[in-house]
Order: C-alpha cells, then structure tokens, then sequence
DNA sequence: AATTAGCAAACTACGGCATAGAGTGCTAAA
DNA sequence: TTTAGCACTCTATGCCGTAGTTTGCTAATT
C-alpha cells in the first residue's frame, strides 16, 4: 500500500523530528516547522491514518506521534535525506587517517574510532574470517632444538603463525623439507576446500611430518566459518548511555551487557554479502533473543570484491541514520584496508598504508 | 594515633557492614550485629571519635555513619578479614582454566573473566612491555619475491613478526645472509640495550641489508618502556551500573569513559614491582585527574621474577577488598602464565598450558 | 570516670493532592 | 476535503504533611 506524497512527507517530519529531540511529535510541530499550509487538525488527520497503517504510536492517549521500527525501515529506504560528511566530519576521518598505518588492528579501531565520534554511538569494527584464501606457501622456521614456527601465506596476506614442539632436535634441512611437502600438499587450494575433504587433498603424509601437518590442518580449522576467528573492537560504549531511551539505568545494563559479550556479536553483524549497507532496526526475530531493543547498522568492507570485515553502529532505534549511512558509505569507499587476510601481521614498511581522499563521491 | 580496640572493632563494623549494604551503618545496628554488650550511645560516642579522627562522616545529621577512604585503607591494611575462595569461587576458576590455553592473550582474557565473574566487579587485564628480553635469535622468511617476514626470537618467545618490503627479487639466499648477520649483530643483547645504544652494539651495516635493519630497530623500539606496547583486556563493564554509587546516570557516563579510553589506563594501573597487590583507593593525586572516585586494586604477575603483567580491579571505594584480594592472590599464585614474554605469538601444540591447582595454600 | 537511658531535634522518604500544560479526537461549520 | 473550536485525557511538577530513623545532648547510673 503506497503513501500519498503528504503522508510520506508527514512521517518524514515526525521521524526526523523524533530522531531529533527523542520527543512525541505533535501535529501542530509538524504544521509550524514543516507544513504551513495545512491546519493543525488536517496533519492530525492524516497522522491518525499513519497509525492506522502501522507507522505511528502514541505513548498515551494525549501525546503527539512516535515512530514505529517499520516507519524507520520505510525511513531509511525512502525517505531519507543522503548527506556527504561536513567538513568537520571529514577532519575527524582525516585525523585517524592521516599517520601511516600498518596494521590492520590499528586499521580497524581507527575506523570504529572514526564512525563513534562522528555519530556518536557505540561502534564496532571486525575482521570477517576467510576461509577462500588460496594457499601459496607455507614455511616451518626453526626457532629453538625442538620447536619451529609455521607460517602460511595466502594470496590474502601472512595467515597465522603458530609455533608447533617437534620432539627431538630440529635442523634446518628437517624444516626445509617438511616446508617443501606441506607446500606441495596444499598450495593452490582454499582454506574451505581443505577443511571440507583434507584427506582428498592429502593422500599419504610421511610418519615423520605427522605433528607438523595435524598442526597445520587445526590452523585451518580456525579459519572456517563454523568456528570463526575474529578480532572484534568496540569504541564508545559509553556513548550508550548518552541516549536517552538508555536512561533508565536497567535499559542501559542490558544493552552493555550485550555489547561486553564480544563474540556473540559477531552473527548480529554479519550482514549480506551483496549489500553494502544492512540495517537491522528492532525486528527481533533477526536479532539474538533476550537482546535489548536497538538497531543495528553495518557496511561491509571489501578488498577485490572479498569482504574482508564489517564496522557500524548500535545504538537505538531512534538513530541519526542518515549520517550514520554518510559515515559508514565514507568510510568504505575511501579507507583501503589492508590487502591481507584476517590475523595477518603487522607490516614494517611503508608500502601499505591506508588513505582518505579529500572528496566524497555520492 | 592508634585505635582502641573496640574503636578497631566499631570501624570494622562500619565498614563491613557499608560495604554489604551501601548503607550508613546506624549505632544500633552495630550494636545489635556485633556488640551486643555495649548500648547504642556508647557506640555513638566512639563513631562521633572516629569521625573527629577522619574514618567516618555522615551524608546529613541526622543519618548513620559511612566510611571515609582513609577508613578502607585501614581496612585494607589491617582491619579486613583474610578469606579463601569459596567451593563456587573455584569453581569458576576452573571452568576458565581447564581446557588447555595456548595463547597468552586466552591467559589475559580468562584471567580479567574470571575475577570479574567472582568479585562482580570490573576487572582489567594486561601484559607488561618487557624490554628486558634477550635476542636469541633473528630470521628473515621469503614471502613474497619482494617481502620477507621478520622473526625475532627472545628468551621470553617469539617476540613480533613484521613483513618488510625489499625493493627487488628477494632470494632465499639474500634472506639467509641477512638473518645470519643481524642474529650476529643482535643476539645476546637485550632489547632496551639496543635501544640506548644501537651504533655501538652494531659498528657497520652492509647497504643491501639497510632496510631490512632500520625494520628490525623500529621493532624494538616499539617495545620501549616509553613508547609502551601493552595488549590490555576489560572485563564486565556493564558491572559498574550494577553499583549503586554509579546508579546516577552521570557517574556512570564518566566511569565508562575513563574504561573506554583503554591505552589511559595504563599508568593507572602500573603498580609498584615489590609488592604483590597494590590498592589505590580515592586519592585523587594517585591517578588521573578528572578520573571518577573509584578504587582499584591491582596484582602484578611474575614469571622468575620478572614481572609479565598486571591484573585487577576497578570499582567503587565500597568494594569487597576481602574478596578481590582473595581471588587476586589465588591467581597470582596459581595460574601459570606462559613462559613467553610480550607479543609472543600462539603457540599450536600442547606443550605450553596453564594449570590450575586444587586447593590454595594461603 | 565511663556508661547508659531518655528525649528533643534534624533530616529523609513517601504518598497524596492540586494545578498547569500539552495534545488529541470529535463535531460542526466552511 | 479542510478547518476551527472545544471537551477530554494524560503527564509532569511542585507542595505538603506524616512517618520513621538516627543522632547529639543531658542527666542519671554504675
């Protein structure tokens, strides 16, 4: 059922109104700020029939309208204003941005750092585990007599290093040619397709390289999607209780408990691949049970078409969404993460370093 | 000027029974729970002493008596009474230790997680920058025909893997030569000793390994005690709201600002090496300033003598100091941190794990 | 000299009450 | 279809009085 051109203009008004000062919208506020034309009782009308179809309440029989979840979803899928950041925006990016970076850790929180002090929420930021980088090397370094290093690269950055206690002593040629067999065993294939059928891959593993090689398929392990690895950062948790649907001291308890549970974060943000921007506005079937009553905002960050990781806000229902979209649509187009897959290490150098143009470009 | 002992008594009292309640404790109450013998307006003569002596005050004239900071820090002294964990307390201790934990940052987290599972408090958790760390060690890994990763083994473990770029085709002989000489110009020397003196230690540097060098030094660098590294964990801050001195909304805003701003926290939380556990309670000079009144206390964690890490809590000035110290001082003395100092990487295998013992020995 | 009973004074906490103000829905007129 | 007017509903706020708690002080007691 479509809304007349004045009904949308109306909801609108009330939802940027409520958006605003987090108080009821009257009709006679809307007349004033938005519809001059129209009386007070013709605004009443119409908000009346808004109701009706399920985008307006009342807290109480006497106060002005409150948006429902469902107007916010027609909200930021219609109505909405798109923004480009403010020049002072852009300062804030600038300033996080502007050092050399060389770590997608740092990458990570300065974004989440970035998105909660424009918008002024709770963000949050993760590395999304990968399990389709193609494996192109895998090295064993002797570190001591009688442990080594193991360390895989992909055609996504360095995975992980782990070390592994091989018993007795431990030379260098052992390690090269245990190097030279794991390589050959598993370059050019995926993370996925080894852990779905490692036994495919791998025919015959010499006795001696037993240790080494169940080691390494627990490292891949880690990296499938059922046991997911990733770094989770939250920057401004405090910001919560700078909202006033979080003044109520119980309110504001859940929803810090929900974001102190970092891990069980993680399936609330995952967002679709296709979409840039996902919204989850208080629809609690799509959410966690038992989790308090917010909206979800993530964009999805994407290197080469891969995604690599998520960063957005939680915050309440009642949020700025537009320029929390301006922000998140920013942040993606212009911040280049690292080229390296989750739990690649630090780079030394210069040669990757992340970068904000001047420019938006909507 | 020293305490009667019924004077000690009272205080402890007061104390006790603040610190259970969030209440001023009254005369009769004290005299009903603890000195039945005595009547209340003798209790009241000895509370209007202590208040003239800086121990106690009272929020109006009219209401009972509330403990001053200098009063908990008596009490922490000499007054609290010394408890060991509780069957349930152990069994969260275990529950967290059990399972075999092979990264020293699962140490961190289970530690921060278990004592703000026991007291109900915040708690906080992190690994010291130790420079005190010997190279053993130092390899250069092809990974790319233009990058190598860098590997720097430390008595204390692996210390931190940075991939450095070198400009043309890298070979695995360029490689070997390079880690041959930087072991030779680095191994047996400390980190901080590099860092005060990097020409004298290493005379001469060939050109092709210019880079490759200036990379390592900056690692070091990174691990100076000025330019801190310290990978620090919050547990639990939604517990705060659960305390009744941060049930206004202000307060708590603040309290959660100070935690938000985790790397802040860091010279708050250092605590003199030579004692196990240190209390900072309310005195404002101590830690920063615009911090929120609140009290923490902290355990440093030793491996041979060396301090690895702090662990603690951050609460109100009304926290059960008898319960922290108790499970702080358990798991100082019990869980066995990794022989691996700052930065260490994971470890696959079994051979590192931390153990928890049955009983405590107080 | 120390302790205690008794009592007035101080203060909070709470519930009831009345009032002011804001906003709606409805009806009848334009 | 729109609007003016009005009664009705509900919240928010401040005031007031009362009940209850705890203290400090004084005078009596041990």
């Amino acid at each position: 059922m479509g809304l007349t051109g004045r009904k949308e203009k109306i909801l609108q008004a009330v939802v940027d109104g409520y958006i605003e000062n987090c108080q009821p919208v009257s009709s006679s506020e809307i007349k004033e700020k938005h519809l001059p034309a129209l009386s007070s009782a013709t605004i009443r009308n119409e908000m009346a029939a808004l109701e009706e179809m399920g985008y307006l309440t009342q807290l109480h029989t006497s106060s002005g309208r409150v948006p429902t979840a469902e107007a916010y979803r027609l909200y930021v899928e219609k109505l909405m204003p798109r923004r480009k950041l403010t020049r002072s925006e852009l300062k804030i990016v600038k300033r996080y941005f502007n050092k050399k970076i060389t770590e997608l850790d740092e990458v990570l929180k300065n974004t989440a750092k970035v998105i909660s002090e424009i918008t002024n929420l709770t963000s949050v930021a993760y590395v999304q585990s990968n399990d389709a980088a193609t494996i192109l090397n895998i090295r064993i370094v002797r570190i001591t007599d009688t442990s080594a290093l193991i360390i895989i690269v992909t055609n996504m950055g360095v995975l992980k290093d782990a070390t592994v206690n091989i018993g007795s002593g431990v030379t260098d040629e052992y390690c090269d040619s245990v190097s030279q067999f794991v390589t050959g065993a598993f370059a050019g294939h995926t993370i996925s397709e080894i852990n779905r059928q490692p036994n495919k891959i791998v025919k015959q593993v010499k006795k001696e390289y037993e240790r080494v090689f169940s080691t390494i398929l627990r490292i891949f392990k880690s990296y499938s999607h059922d046991d997911m690895f990733s770094d989770i950062v939250l920057e401004g948790s405090a910001k919560i209780l700078e909202q006033p649907e979080y003044a109520n001291l119980k309110k504001a308890k859940a929803m810090l408990e929900f974001l102190d549970a970092k891990e069980e974060l993680v399936p609330v943000l995952q967002n679709s691949d296709d979409v840039n921007i996902t919204f989850q506005i208080g629809r609690d079937n799509e959410i966690r049970e038992g989790m308090p009553e917010c909206a979800i905002v993530t964009a999805s960050y994407n290197i080469g078409g891969v995604t690599v990781g998520n960063a957005g806000v939680i915050g309440p229902i009642r949020m700025d969404y537009s320029k929390v979209v301006s922000v998140l649509d920013y942040l993606s187009k212009t911040v280049q993460m690292l080229p390296a897959g989750e739990g690649a290490q630090g780079d030394g150098t210069d040669e990757y370093s992340s970068s904000v143009t001047s420019d938006t470009d909507e």
